[in-house]
DNA sequence: ACGAAAAAGTTGACCCGTCAACCTTTCCGT
DNA sequence: ACGGAAAGGTTGACGGGTCAACTTTTTCGT
């Protein structure tokens, strides 16, 4: 078996720890998966039911709609979750008087009581996340962060 | 409806573009689906599709246990792929006389056919990610990363 | 006042990515 | 030589995440 670089015309071009899209995905899915082992570890909440519950603890209540706007996650992923954390006992709906397409959503006690479980575990970690560098560095990263997702923005450039 | 940031005893903590998990995520879901688009667009393959092949691309032969070695990529969507691109007619296998156990995988004519037409498209895209900032800022960047990663990778730090 | 367009949310189908279980082949210790 | 362990790869099931299609309600232009 030959697996030498020096087939067709390719080349591997730069390797792959330097790509910067295979970098972050692997990076993405380990955060993901770290995320995921915390809170199975303390209270069973799915990584999209944490963030979702996340954004209640904000606010007194509100609408799947606005959570899914907020986070800019998808609305279909929201409403699901939003469904498995009410037949969960963990948040509660009530009609908006004010527009019947929405519903009024607030955590129950219950959901309370598994945020409240797993959110210093998870605000652990985040600090964590932080603290692995200093300011300055912090700042350079999330401005790169920033010039890739305006990369990543540009629909039909490539 | 009160949507105002002082309900429970949350907050929002610390707001959700300053926060890394949040913003890798995005981001990671951004530049995978600037890649479906730009695969879509030239010649339709899906993005595993299209990694395997990378790896093809550097190899005469490989086998679908080195692809995933090298990528880090779970075997099992290393295996599905590689077989739905065997059905696809962009890949050929053979068995290996020095292992049962696997085969030997490279590009055919057609595949390199399809791997052609995306190619500058992808790394058009892949130099733009990198040429959004100079070199320095790369570097801090790629430290970053790294950091992050090492935190990640602590299994049940919290 | 009316109707088209937009918005809120639901559901189906699909891809990415993982983990577990499994079967066959190979490796390795005794 | 033998058998258990490990490796290569396959398949099932599942969660994260998306897009499309859909229904009901609201908005908005005429």
């Amino acid at each position: 078996m030959d697996t030498s670089l020096a087939s067709r015309t390719g080349q591997l071009g730069r390797p792959l720890e330097q790509r910067v899209s295979y970098r972050l995905a692997r990076l993405h899915v380990k955060l993901n998966a770290q995320a995921t082992r915390i809170l199975r570890r303390h209270g069973g909440l799915s990584l999209v039911q944490w963030r979702v519950l996340v954004m209640l603890n904000a606010f007194t209540e509100t609408t799947a709609g606005q959570v899914a706007r907020m986070t800019r996650f998808d609305k279909a992923l929201i409403s699901r979750t939003v469904k498995s954390l009410i037949q969960a006992g963990l948040v509660k709906a009530r009609s908006d008087d004010s527009d019947q397409r929405q519903q009024l959503l607030s955590m129950t006690a219950s959901g309370a009581r598994v945020f409240d479980a797993a959110a210093p575990h998870m605000y652990a970690r985040q600090d964590a996340l932080l603290d692995s560098m200093d300011t300055t560095q912090r700042e350079v990263m999330f401005d790169a962060l920033d010039r890739l997702e305006e990369v990543a923005d540009r629909a039909d450039a490539f």
